[in-house]
Parts: structure tokens; C-alpha cells; sequence
DNA sequence: CAAAATTAGATTGTGCACAATTTAATTTTT
DNA sequence: AAAAATTAAATTGTGCACAATCTAATTTTG
């Protein structure tokens, strides 16, 4: 039986999308060396990223930053609880926010962290200006993503 | 308790990383409605899209092509074969290999995944060759990320 | 040829992602 | 102020990712 081939626009090798996908998560691989000495994922390397901006966050704040729901940040934030990095509680004011704040080691730890970033940028073989280039085509991007879909 | 601010190359915003992160999560949320209709994830698309090109390859060469491993692709191959899309079989000639074969559906399922590109394409405002800058911008990324440690 | 090494895939366990639902607190409406 | 609506987290359930281990088949070596 005949076929008829793969139409361009679906070949894989095509798809922004994949390219996208593979990005990252080969980057993800080579930060998980590099965060394994700090006890942390991926995941938890941002959340830390954020929370060392600017401590107290609510979890929604932090969801917000990081596009992440609840579903995802809450078991991830009971494993920083548990790991002695953060400290959780609700907040008096609003019962129904929860503030994550940094512990004296989850603080410190930014110190530890402070190689991550220029181990990376090692690796990339990006100048500085590419890299930064790059990045923001990749927010344009996200931005034109979320745009709900009736705009435009 | 006084605390230095965060140095630059610490912020969130000024991560790759994130920015390829944040772009390939949007890029699969939006495509989470387009195939929904067709019954994939986004994960299983990609296998489909793999096997649209090239059929009857090992869970081995699929893994190459999409960069996962037997872990993932084993239950991702397993709940495609529920739905009647693909086969599994041992291959004769090595009995440790599988070959996944589409089914007649998994094959005719291409028709309709036919307008998925064109769907996203739209949604991107970006031009072809904008594009196309882009998604190889990305690759030469990922290859320079998944080159061994020592080399250079 | 037999032992050792390699390879393919499956399995197990952990940790995201995210939809959907639930619970409890707060705000808005009537 | 009471009812209705909204909001923040947590919970539940499904499906990736990926490390680590296991099993079985094949290949390489001595």
C-alpha cells in the first residue's frame, strides 16, 4: 500500500516547537551536576532564584512569577520545607495565603549558588550580548504565546 | 538583620534557562487544546510525528530522534498501543529490540493532524524565516549544550 | 566455545506539570 | 448581616522525564 509522504510542516525537524522542548531540557540536564551538590532540582533552583530576590512570597506570588500552579509549587515547597531551606506558614492577615520564607540555610545556600550561573555561561560559547539576544526572543515568544486567543 | 542584594546574575529574568523553560511550557499549553481532539499529549504527538516520517523503528531510534530514554517512551508507547494507534512487537532478528508499527488509525490520524502546524504557525506572529532563525538558533543551543564536558 | 561485556527494553522510584476538585477564608451583593 | 461569589491552597489523578536497577538477548574475548 502506498503512502504518501510527511507533508513538510509536520516534519519534527521542522517544529520551533521541538526545538524548543529539546533546549530545554538539555539544559535542564546540565544544571542537574551542577545543583545535585546544593540538594536542589531544577524546579527548586527557581523557586530559590526567586525567593533570594525577595523573600515572604505567598505561594500564588510565586506562581505567578514562575507560571506554576499550586498543584505543582505546594508538594515542591513541602520538600524545601523539608530539606531546612524554607519555612511555611499562613499568613495572619489573609488565612488563606501561605508565606514561604527563606531559613538561615536557605540563605546562605545563595552563596553556594552564586558559581551556577557563570558555570553555564561557560558552556554555552554564547557572548554575552547572544545569549541575552536570545533570551529575549524567547519572552517575546512566551509573551505572544499567552496572549489569550481572541486578541489580535 | 541586614542582607545584601541579589547579584545580577542571579535574577530570574536575566536566566536563559528560564526563558527556554517559561517559552516551552507556554508552547505546550497551547498546544494542549489542538490535540485533545486527536487523543495525544504533547510528548505522544511528537512520537507520532516521528513515526509519520519513518515507520516500524525501535523504541531505541525513537529515543535518539526525540532524546528520551526507555523509561519515558516505554508507558508513553504502551498507552499510544491502548488507544490504537501503534503496535509493538519484538523484531525476530533481535529479540531484545521492539518495533513500533502505526496502525491503520495511528496512520490516518496524520490527515487530521495536518492543520495542527498550520494552527500554531498562525498563532506565533512570527514570519517563516523569523522562525525558522529561531528554531535553529535553538538547535545549534542544544547541540552545544549536549556536547561532553571536555571538548572544546 | 564459554565467560565476560555490552545492549535493548522494562521496571521502580522520585519529582515535576497541570487539570479538576475540595476546603476554607474573604469579599461582594442583596 | 446573610447568601452568593470569589479567592488561595491543598488534594487527587494522569502523564511525562529521568536516574537506577533488572532481565534477557547478543556480541566480544580469551
Amino acid at each position: 500500500m502506498k503512502r504518501p509522504p510527511t507533508p513538510d510542516h509536520l516534519l519534527l525537524d521542522q517544529q520551533l516547537c521541538f526545538a524548543l522542548y529539546a533546549a530545554s531540557r538539555s539544559f535542564t540536564g546540565l544544571y542537574r551536576p551542577l545543583l545535585e551538590p546544593l540538594g536542589l532540582t531544577y524546579p527548586q533552583y527557581l523557586v530559590m532564584l526567586v525567593l533570594w530576590e525577595q523573600d515572604g512570597l505567598t505561594v500564588r506570588e510565586l506562581g505567578q512569577r514562575l507560571q506554576l500552579d499550586s498543584g505543582t509549587l505546594t508538594p515542591l515547597l513541602k520538600r524545601l520545607q523539608a530539606a531546612g531551606l524554607v519555612d511555611r506558614q499562613r499568613r495572619t492577615e489573609d488565612e488563606r495565603e501561605v508565606e514561604i520564607r527563606l531559613t538561615v540555610a536557605g540563605l546562605s545556600l545563595r552563596e553556594q549558588a552564586s558559581d551556577v550561573p557563570k558555570c553555564m555561561a561557560q558552556r554555552l560559547q554564547l557572548s554575552h550580548g547572544q545569549m541575552q539576544t536570545l533570551r529575549d526572543e524567547l519572552k517575546r515568544l512566551t509573551r505572544q504565546l499567552q496572549r489569550s486567543p481572541t486578541e489580535d
